[in-house]
DNA sequence: TTTTAACCGAGACGGTACGTCTTGTCTTATA
DNA sequence: TATAAGACAAGACGTACCGTCTCGGTTAAAA
């Protein structure tokens, strides 16, 4: 006894073409410049076969995204052993991103993206895209007693990638040193060891203290 | 010789009709929603004279946003003189606001015209239009000794208005804690008393001092 | 007789069912309502298997007319035997059928299926798709010599039915009285006898050459 | 006390592109090969612009027939004097125009869009949109004592148009001397004069007078 | 007081993109 | 192996807005 329906399976050339089409135009030209017809004409596709499987604009691109189309190389948080350092290294390269038109654009259009689908908004949630997120590195640095076992770790990501997404709206420019004081500010309390504590402020404020 | 040019000054009647059409469908239907033609019809005014004055949909917003039309209950900060407490009251109450469907549009259709419009962004930046800003709070906070006084105010102003913008972008419900956690999470390392510092974090970050 | 040929045995079935549901909805809802879905899906069959027998929506229209599926219950003219109130009843039970909303959809749609299928346009030349035509009934009123032996009978029958599809297309209303005249218009002249001829003009104009 | 609406007037260059563009095409691709787009290209018009001014293709076409754009070179009748030779030479071109591919198109297009638009087929019905219709040519005759005064003229050149159409919609050759044919076998019985009527039926018709 | 230029409302204009519909072909699982 | 179910490319449909331009009418400062 089968439930097997009848008629042809879903065409993933159609789907890959429609995938790839929508992220090279979006990194070309951005959300709001994105168009079903031209995704349909960039990749050879009928406008319907789209319709038939994705609602909206914002769901074609969350399907991207969740493919990881639009970062091809993708923003990983570095594990060198020390979390601060490998946030800082990991905001300082978004942050140079965002000094970037391209960047910024495509971060302003990743936002709009999610602005009108939720699931694009859950990604985004989840640190910009990458599969190895913020949450993830924190954990990792708990395992290897940098962090409180206690430390919030989601709230504190929350924290990060909220700042990061707040700086690409403002537009401020990125003033070096944003990406470290930023680390600094958030991780502040959470050190499970003095090494790998900043020095930044309480060094230099209370030096005799 | 005189530089006076000829003719009518600015309407005003014609500016606020705009502003507050502008507002009231803003409110009613999401930012996507609003269209130009639509605050001509509803503020009885032609659409020419809109872009005589904005150059576009974003900019009118911004005004809006500037004008305090889009927020008629002010999410401002109080001041207890507890700046713990003062932040989870204030992060409670947008969180609160974030549940419901209308809070919840109003914030991504603001979100979504900062997309669009680097004004609305900064007006965003300073802690959601708010005049008494994030910023503020927690600089009075360091005058009454509640924060170290080099506690980098500006980043975790960020921080806990960008894991707001976060948390609305990724629809996920707001469990109650959510803001109690977030600012001590953010706050931890800065506070510069015993007694407002959350129980949690606190004795484990300083366990020998 | 047994049916035990080989061969597609459905493909009798289906044709039947796709011309009857062809039939029904181009009753129900006219010829440009048509399509070819609509007929797959109401007669259970693949498209496909429309489109291996017919080239176009017209020829299934047409075959329709051909198999007397369009006209239930035939527009027939009668014979008993006086040829003027014969045709007089004919286009009169044709101009009130015209009145009717649901007649004159069909008409037109008919005309609409002969504008894009030569089939359907000689099937309306035959008369409306009547098998017993008006040039059968004239030949008939010629054999009882009703009519002079050389009457051009052919243009006479283009004349009335190209009469009656031209008020379908004018959506003129039939005044009473118009079949009537419209016979002894086309008829003056042909009939053999004097009392069949209609005293309409000719007794009045000439009452007693 | 004027009742002037305020803003710009419609813009009768657009109107007459349109038109035109319709024309144009219209005989170039006959009607169901024209499309809205294709107008509005061909016109340098904006779609909404065509859609603002009439409901649809076929009021567009109608619009363009009422206005004799569809019939560069109008198929007047003649009137020369001798009604049955003028009605002759004047099926005789419509019969000729339909012999050849294109005129075969306009003529079956013209049927199609009086299919869609009562309009059309009102034009239609006044003798394919020829002012100086059959009517009026009939009604001259009448004048000059070649019809009896009360030849049932409406009737008349209603089953002359109607057999054009009818052949049109059939697709048969037009054999030579079918104009004349269809002339005397409608015209038969309305001749006042001996010297207009056809010698065939004629001699027949009233063979005791 | 008259002129005159910028303002105003209204809305038509050329366009772009939308999301839906239909066509005719192609593909696959089922019977 | 023919069929139903239905996915596909193509493209027309009618709608919604865009941002610009044009129309008369209305101010109000300059002449």
């Amino acid at each position: 006894m089968s439930e097997h329906r009848q008629g042809p399976v879903r065409s993933e050339a159609a789907k890959i073409a429609i995938l790839q089409a929508t992220a090279h135009l979006f990194q070309a030209r951005g959300y709001d410049h994105l168009t079903m017809e031209g995704i349909a004409a960039e990749a050879g596709v009928g406008k319907q076969t789209i319709y038939r499987w994705w609602p909206s604009k914002s769901a074609v691109v969350a399907d991207c995204l969740l493919g990881g189309l639009l970062f091809p190389d993708r923003i990983n948080i570095p594990d060198t052993g020390n979390l601060r350092e490998d946030l800082i290294t990991w905001l300082g390269n978004i942050f140079e991103l965002l000094q970037q038109p391209a960047g910024e654009v495509l971060m302003r259009s990743l936002i709009a993206a999610a602005t009108e689908n939720a699931d694009v908004g859950l990604r985004l949630h989840e640190s910009l895209g990458s599969s190895s997120s913020v949450t993830g590195r924190l954990q990792a640095a708990i395992r290897l007693s940098e962090l409180h076992s206690v430390a919030p770790v989601e709230e504190i990501g929350e924290a990060l990638v909220g700042a990061v997404i707040l700086r690409a709206l403002s537009r401020l420019p990125a003033h070096p040193g944003v990406a470290e004081r930023l680390v600094d500010a958030v991780l502040a309390g959470h050190s499970a060891t003095r090494a790998t504590m900043p020095p930044v402020g309480a060094a230099r404020v209370l030096p005799h203290s």
